[in-house]
RNA sequence: GGCGCUAUCGUCUAGGGGCCCAGGACACAGCCCUCUCAAGGCUGGAACACGGGUUCGAAUCCCGUUAGCGCUACCA
């Protein structure tokens, strides 16, 4: 009987995510990446990253920095790695040999080429091409004569004739049949191993017990659970994730806008809102609440409640939600995401940012849009007077200029320190009282000069966010 | 073609035999609040793919059909 402590060290689980650097990360991998995390933190486990970069061509360092920073920018941080897959290329090419010297694999002499024409003929028969050994398998001699020769070969797994099922911890009871599958190749000719190989290789030696993925590797699992037996080991419990589906219900990719998690950065996404967002997206809490911290998040995430089916990523459901978070994060948390945004739009200033945030943020769902509208309200430059705001000085005609000036007079009266927004909302209730002007005639007019639009917060904090002897400034040029 | 996976409002989902002539959220429409727009509150329309079973009773269990998706590489 184990000790409670030795029995802890025993199932605390090791998960991973394992992306090839293609040089963003997909929401649809940002996701299997977030359940791992959540799964690890809720259970006490350990996150591996593992960077599948054996496909030479696409694999730069700069690309494996993008996934790197979109998952910090997203705030799910690896206790372990990077490890990089390319590093190990001598222990999969070990396990390869042992399973051939094991006779669980053996040798195949047959090239590329031929294999080639074995499958274009099958082609042209109509029939589908699969390795079969009793068929496709060189004669005896020409094996013989091809290694004396010093021809390379591949290794190929010998699939056993037998059920292979597992209990998917999202899907349930899953099982395949030996026959179904082939001989798969699992040692290239040039000594490089093929993925299925990798993968169960690098997931025994880093002790992954919980393989959270994708479910486009349902059909890679009887395989590699098949190369798990035989090289002597308990494959780990496999969790498989639905795919994330653009609009169009097809699978999500660029045609669909943005699908990468840095889009999502650049578009004034919080990553906390990003978080909970992504995290619902084939998850569910199992009751009504929507808006989950981080903390309820990991308490209340398992793997049982992961969704089987496919989920379409819905970005106005996204903009709601980043909306919501704009909302109720406090200033400070904002200040850092504001103050990129605003560096996008060439806006310096030294101002404290925290009033003008407070001003406009349950106006915005992107931080993109709240800082723009900081930045109208920070230089006059950036005022631009839209369809609304025109419509409006039109419609008001004559009035629109003389209630501003009414306006510019009334106000030029405050001094400094009464330039807060109760104050400046009694000193313009008491201007349209006195002159009989409609409140809305007084104060949407002020708001079109001070932002162009007809769209802000309550005008008397307008003021306030402006300033006097700008807000004074703008609207003189406009009632001028 | 073969094998596998999936199927509740337009979308994300709750539901795991009676609490469901199906609940919440986004989106949409209307109303309230109101100097505008948001936010917030209220109201409304909107779904168990189809066909068979099992059962006193099925969105829930079983079988089939259909549809969608995945894999079927000396890619990952």
């Amino acid at each position: 009987m184990p000790s409670p402590r030795s029995r802890i060290v025993m199932t605390a689980p090791r998960v991973r995510f394992a992306p090839s650097p293609t040089g963003y990360l997909h929401v649809g991998g940002a996701r299997t990446a977030l359940f791992n995390w959540l799964y690890a933190r809720a259970t006490g486990g350990t996150f591996v990253l593992r960077i599948e970069d054996t496909d030479k061509e696409r694999s730069t360092p700069a690309h494996t920095q993008v996934i790197l920073d979109g998952l910090s920018w997203l705030g799910v941080g690896w206790d372990e790695g990077p490890f990089f897959q390319g590093a190990y290329a001598e222990r999969h090419h070990a396990d390869a040999e042992r399973l051939l010297a094991a006779g669980r694999a053996y040798k195949d002499y047959l090239t590329a080429s031929e294999l080639d024409i074995e499958r274009a003929k099958a082609k042209a028969l109509g029939a589908p091409f699969r390795f079969e050994r009793a068929r496709h398998e060189l004669p005896a001699a020409e094996q013989a004569r091809r290694k004396t020769a010093g021809m390379p070969y591949a290794i190929r797994f010998a699939m056993p004739d037998a059920e292979i099922a597992w209990d998917d911890a999202v899907h349930g009871h899953i099982s395949w049949q030996g026959r179904d599958l082939d001989d798969f190749i699992i040692l290239r000719s040039d000594g490089s191993a093929i993925y299925n190989m990798a993968v169960v290789s690098d997931d025994i030696a880093m002790a992954i017990t919980h393989v959270i993925r994708g479910d486009d590797h349902i059909s890679n699992t009887p395989k590699q659970i098949a190369l798990y037996r035989a090289l002597g080991h308990e494959p780990p419990v496999f969790a498989h994730v639905p795919m994330i589906l653009g609009t169009d219900g097809k699978k999500l990719s660029k045609r669909h806008g943005a699908t990468a998690v840095g889009d999502y950065r650049d578009m004034g996404i919080l990553p906390a809102a990003m978080r909970n967002f992504l995290a619902l997206l084939g998850w569910s809490p199992g009751g009504n609440d929507e808006i989950l911290p981080e903390s309820d998040l990991i308490a209340r995430f398992t793997l049982e409640h992961i969704q089987k089916k496919a989920a379409v990523f819905d970005a106005a459901k996204l903009e709601w939600m980043n909306g919501q978070y704009l909302s109720m994060l406090p200033v400070l948390e904002l200040l850092a995401p504001v103050r990129r945004q605003l560096d996008l739009l060439h806006v310096q200033t030294e101002r404290d940012l925290a009033p003008l945030i407070d001003a406009v943020k349950t106006r915005s769902r992107t931080v993109t849009h709240l800082a723009e509208q900081i930045a109208v309200r920070l230089d006059a430059s950036r005022i631009v007077r839209d369809d609304k705001g025109s419509q409006f000085a039109a419609k008001l005609g004559d009035r629109f200029a003389a209630n501003l000036r009414l306006v510019h007079q009334a106000l030029s009266v405050c001094d400094a320190s009464e330039w807060n927004a109760a104050l400046l909302e009694a000193a313009l209730k008491r201007l349209a009282e006195s002159t009989g002007v409609k409140l809305g005639d007084v104060m949407q007019p002020i708001r079109v000069a001070l932002t162009g639009g007809t769209v802000s917060e309550p005008v008397p904090e307008l003021l306030a966010v402006v300033g006097r002897e700008e807000s004074l400034a703008r609207i003189g040029r406009a009632g001028g």
